[in-house]
RNA sequence: GCGUCUGUAGCUCAGCUGGAUAGAGCAACGGACUUCUAAUCCGUAGGCCGCAGGUUCGAAUCCUGCCAGACGCGCCA
């Protein structure tokens, strides 16, 4: 693994312990996975348990330990080496901690904890993927904040990320939409209300249906004629979906995300025959009950439908056509699909189907799932008009937040700006801050909260960051020299070990698809930064404890905004 | 019925590739603004880590079974 001169102190450790146990032929890899952070500071920074020494060297752990603590030297990374029990713990000797940590973020500024292991090589993320002519409502949120943190992340590591934003714009719904159209809809209304009115059409067609299945029966046959090139039917089509386009814009623009690629589904109409020829031609499909299925018996799993038995195509034929057409426009290493869990065992079925295709490159599939998101712990549901329209929740976080600024900061400058930042911020931080696979009960009071583990929290600590460095007159970039000595008071040296962290953490939850991790992250650091603020002042007459302090508060302003960045959030100067 | 995921403080969650006394935030209570932004900080209280077995020197973490919830299991995506 390539280390991009990051401090590693694991490795170090692993280094002389190794030494010491040469003889006994232990790999420094097998030591440096041993050693683990103490559940208390007071224990050491880092700790090598000997338990499983034990074994090797037919010793207790508690003798190895003591015995390993006097054969060590310490310095200069550590400054003191002691037996606890079973254990070894290393305490960090804090002049070199500090120096090496800030001078590599002084340094590196805004790449700090990026890598090269990347080596420019391609990773595909599909995600968001809205459904035109649905409301983009707080359900799509998961799959738009995750897949832009990913990309990012893989971005900071070296990667180059393609962004595919995979619109559900092409199925039945769409023969639902045209029939309900037809029946109760009008060209005024829809342009007055727009997907407002395709909204309630869609509900208005459920609704009817369940009197009349007729319906449903229209609503394939105006598919029928979509597919097979009807031109009233295609025009309908093709509106509907320019008018979703236009409405989904607005929230991108809100959360600042783009993508590389607006591939939709339908883009892969003509690309699909393409799949079953090549599907029958290795004689993978199979007739079942009329329609052609890949078996999967022998990997315990149902079948994988590929075709209707009206000849017509599903979305795991359209989701295999899409991957051979990924891998061959873009030659990935990577291809990830952030989609909600519910459809785990439909991308465990077709990366199958695509590995008996006699693909290497199937084991490159990675679907990466997310909780459900439901309301008062009921489903969120279109067809029943239960949604919260994520363009709602933006603005209300917004007009909060400017209420706040109101309140508390009224003479800042560029309010509405800031407002944005910070309501967005929130809203996005709220939906990575836990752990992907939780499902999560939507309620306005948690996202429009800014108190605590928050977005607002972040940006806040480093809105106060940036105003010290301000009445310092610190600018940015500047050439810093400080004398890491002066770092010594507890507060300070946490905060720099938090700092010390952040590239393994990056790696961590790229490692993980887990954004999470970065998020956890950012609090722990801005906990820290808030207790050494509260309690050394930065602003001091002693010239050198002044520049050293103001260096660590530059690194974790820059720290914070790069990991913020990381998760697609803004983070203000002053709030 | 089969499968996947989840179950940790009143609530929301970390910790889960096994390691030292299980950690945060919210809510509650009590403190800290003449000093760099109190969207902050400090403290108190709050736990059969769903239950029961097993593996291990050691289990919230791994295995098995059970319980509860969510999701999925052929013509929606």
């Amino acid at each position: 693994m390539q280390k991009n001169g990051y401090l590693d102190y694991k490795e170090i450790i692993a280094e002389k312990v190794g030494t010491v146990l040469v003889e006994t032929g232990l790999e420094k890899e097998a030591l440096y996975a041993l050693i683990e952070y103490p559940p208390d500071e007071k224990l050491g920074d880092l700790a090598l348990p000997c338990f499983q020494l034990s074994k090797l060297l037919k010793k207790a752990p508690n003798v190895i330990a003591q015995e390993l603590a006097g054969q060590i030297d310490p310095t200069p990374y550590f400054a003191a080496v002691k037996a606890t029990g079973p254990y070894l713990n290393f305490f960090l000797a804090p002049e070199f901690l500090v120096k090496t940590v800030l001078e590599k973020i002084v340094t590196d500024g805004a790449n700090y904890g990026s890598r090269t292991i990347g080596g420019g090589q391609n990773i595909v993320i599909d995600f968001s993927a809205p459904n035109i002519a649905k409301p983009f409502h707080v359900g799509h949120l998961c799959s738009t904040v995750i897949g832009n943190a990913l990309y990012k992340i893989f971005e900071f590591l070296g990667y180059n990320c393609i962004g595919i934003n995979h619109l559900g714009d092409w199925g039945t719904q769409f023969g639902k939409l045209i029939t309900a159209y037809k029946k109760w809809g009008s060209a005024e209304a829809v342009e007055k209300g727009l997907i407002k009115e395709l909204m309630h059409l869609y509900v208005k067609f459920h609704t009817e249906a369940e009197q009349d299945p007729s319906l449903e029966d229209e609503a394939r046959e105006w598919f029928w004629k979509i597919e097979n090139g009807d031109e009233e039917a295609l025009a309908l089509w093709r509106w509907f979906k320019e008018i979703s386009l236009e409405e989904f814009q607005r929230v991108y623009d809100l959360l600042e995300i783009s993508f590389d690629s607006m591939a939709g589904e339908s883009f892969y109409n003509d690309k699909i025959d393409a799949v079953i020829e090549e599907l029958k031609a290795k004689q993978l499909l199979e007739e079942s009950e009329g329609a052609a299925i890949v078996n999967l018996d022998d990997y315990g799993m149902p079948p994988c439908l590929i075709l209707k038995k009206d000849g017509s195509t599903l979305y795991a034929t359209r989701d295999i056509a899409a991957a051979l057409y990924r891998k061959k426009t873009y030659q990935f290493v990577k291809a990830l699909y952030v989609t909600g869990a519910a459809q785990s065992l439909h991308f465990k079925q077709w990366f199958k189907v695509v590995e008996l295709m006699g693909y290497e490159w199937a084991k490159d599939l990675v679907h990466v799932p997310f909780g459900l998101v439901s309301l008062k712990g009921e489903k969120l549901s279109t067809r029943k008009g239960r949604v919260v329209l994520l363009e709602d929740l933006l603005k209300t976080a917004i007009e909060k937040t400017l209420a706040i600024i109101n309140e508390k900061n009224p003479g800042l400058l560029q309010k509405e700006e800031v407002a944005q930042m910070v309501g967005v911020g929130a809203v996005v931080f709220g939906a990575l801050s836990v752990n992907r696979i939780k499902d999560v009960t939507f309620s306005w009071e948690e996202a429009l909260n800014f108190e605590g583990e928050t977005g607002p929290y972040l940006q806040y600590t480093h809105a106060r960051a940036c105003s010290i460095l301000r009445k310092a007159g610190l600018t940015p970039g500047a050439d810093i020299t400080f004398v890491p000595d002066k770092l010594n008071e507890p507060a300070a040296l946490r905060v720099v070990k938090m700092l010390y962290l952040f590239p393994e953490k990056v790696l961590s939850a790229a490692n993980e698809y887990e954004p999470s991790i970065i998020s956890r992250y950012l609090i722990e650091l801005a906990h820290s930064f808030n207790g050494f603020y509260h309690e050394c002042q930065v602003l001091v007459d002693d010239r050198d404890l002044q520049q050293a302090r103001l260096v660590l508060v530059w690194a974790v302003k820059t720290v914070l905004a790069t990991g913020l960045g990381l998760l697609g959030i803004k983070a203000p100067e002053q709030m």
